[in-house]
DNA sequence: AGGTGCTGTGGGAGCGCTCCCACAAGTGAT
DNA sequence: ATCACTTGTGGGAGCGCTCCCACAGCACCT
């Protein structure tokens, strides 16, 4: 409103060159300042941080990107439904996670869901563009054309679980494997010996690892494995009834089932309570997660604790050092790197 | 690794120019193209598309954004933590509607959260660099300076509770007078008199707006108001539990109880089991925002429903309004827009 | 025939930065 | 004194767009 001069100028946003006419340098120079180069006198830096003070200065976004070619922004790509989203604390706590580590950064997070075949179509363009400088890549399916996108596009990429033993990008995974073989362990150490197991969805790699664990547990520390005693489930609560029904059904003798996840877990739960099984009493159950559904459930859920938040961290910071060097990791022609983080397991009343 | 040439050229994504040359056209021309200007002819536009599709051709974001002084962004900014966000269901909803109003635009929504201090100082200056074109600010409190600035930044904003009657920005909400009003209609409809009511923040205008939709229904349809039957609350289960005890301690005989929310209904339910009432036989009670608290409550709690999904839609659609006439609606110096949604009061075992 | 509009088109100027080359001034070895 | 480097600095050249002015071509009026 207070604007008049040649075209809005006076009224705007104050630009680098006005800041180094205010501190008496030259514009370079000022550039050098806000991006911390250290090849800046100590008095002059001085100076241009007071010019940048007294005018309010702030970059401008779209003229760095522009210049620099790079966004200074990240994605947190989600490719389920908002709804999944908001369901699962596993979200929500990789995004704490996330936001924690970035948060002493330039860099911006952008949360992208890509739930529905146009959510994905506007995802592939909005790659296309490279309006991001790297991907964190949540919960993908074994066949999703996702990362062979990214890898394409040679846009850095993180994924949070592996596609399979043979991952190219980069990925960060808690131990499922290993968490798994703690779980059944420690049923067997209880005395148990029939121990059922409900899977996740088999085309996750995370549940073939859970899998892979319970058996060589059994072979390794108990009875054997028993196929009769492995149902497939699917990560939701009817799964996991639907399974332990055919349990049931199959083995009724069976004295310990571990779940794929804490869902399964309260399905399975579920059934047993409808079969009259008693808790721990009769069977032993152990889900897998270690979620808000865990501490609440009557009788409280044995469950394996995946550290999450601390995935996010290692997922930034693995996907930072990648943008760093301008080019993922795959075309570094390097060895893949394939972070992994312990589980623990949390002991409660209905093991 | 490919790259040779002058200085990484041919390796890069194709640009307007390139475009241009390919169809044999000018650079403005290609621009009119693809941001659908009319002012092209047939034959033209088909021969751009043409080349547009058989270079891949994506505009580049940021030399857009530097050019035309727009970003294409809009942010949901949430003054909470995480946490919460993920807690509530009106978030979710909220942004449902949000992100598939959006979703035949090519606008990008950012989700912000800004619950610490650290948070609030990285957003203000976000804010300041102009990386958003408009903002959509929800569950802001009445003393937030978060408002004021993006008034003074001239950044359109659309606000979803407004902060009082007196609010100036262009604001979407729901009928909180109107749904209170017809929960206390209900209750006094079905024979109750001496219905109590407990407040949620009452810094919060839409707290305060129930409450006069609960003040005056009993004025005008029932016995008149009696200020021992209002309690305040805080829209927490302990605050609706703190409360309803004060109430039952000052009007044993009420017999019906409206909360400010579903949560503090809950609440209110935890003390009215304590001293022995039964739900609704001895005393009724309604909540408000219709979440699945209300639905799995025992007995299942009536309640008023908001319609936040489509609070969301309204709101983009107020803000892209905003946007495209580059300016906040209070510069312009007219009227402020202020949308307000019907509820509707959901009727179930609790009353 | 000359105006007076349109419509469609080309391309210059400029958005605000970063990158990098050029160069002055200082430092120390020879 | 000379050379070779290092350090700090200025500013040109672009990044890939949009905006807008200029202008050709054509229809339709006087």
């Amino acid at each position: 409103m207070a604007t008049h001069g040649t075209r809005g100028r006076g009224g705007g946003r104050p630009t680098l060159e006005e800041v180094a006419a205010r501190a008496g340098v030259g514009r370079g120079t000022v550039s050098r300042v806000i991006n911390g180069s250290p090849r800046v006198s100590d008095a002059t830096r001085a100076a241009v941080e007071a010019a940048v003070t007294e005018l309010g200065y702030v970059p401008n976004t779209a003229a760095r990107a522009l210049a620099a070619n790079r966004t200074d922004a990240v994605a947190l790509v989600v490719p389920e439904p908002e709804t999944r989203f908001f369901a699962e604390p596993y979200f929500s706590d990789m995004l704490r996670g996330v936001g924690a580590e970035l948060s002493d950064t330039e860099m911006q997070l952008l949360l992208i869901f890509a739930g529905s075949d146009k959510e994905r179509r506007r995802l592939a363009q909005y790659l296309a563009a490279h309006r991001v400088d790297g991907v964190l890549l949540v919960s993908v399916h074994a066949d999703d054309p996702l990362p062979d996108l990214l890898a394409q596009l040679e846009i850095p990429a993180v994924i949070s679980g592996p596609r399979s033993a043979a991952e190219t990008l980069t990925s960060v995974d808690s131990d499922n494997y290993g968490g798994a073989r703690s779980a059944v362990e420690h049923l067997l150490s209880r005395g148990r010996s029939r121990v059922a197991h409900i899977t996740g969805r088999l085309d996750v790699y995370g549940a073939q690892r859970r899998a892979d664990g319970y058996r060589d547990a059994l072979r390794d520390l108990g009875p054997g494995v028993d196929p009769g005693l492995i149902e497939a489930g699917d990560f939701t609560e009817e799964g996991g009834t639907r399974a332990m029904r055919a349990l049931l059904e199959r083995r009724p003798d069976l004295d310990a089932v571990f779940a794929a996840s804490d869902v399964t877990a309260a399905g399975a739960r579920h059934a047993l309570r409808g079969a009259g099984r008693r808790i721990p009493d009769d069977v032993a159950l152990v889900g897998y997660d270690d979620s808000a559904i865990a501490r609440h459930m009557d009788p409280p859920l044995t469950s394996v604790r995946q550290p999450i938040e601390e995935m996010g961290r290692r997922m930034i910071d693995l996907l930072l050092a990648e943008v760093a060097d301008r080019r993922p990791a795959a075309s570094r022609g390097l060895e893949r790197t394939q972070a992994v983080l312990a589980t623990e397991l949390v002991t409660r009343a209905s093991s």
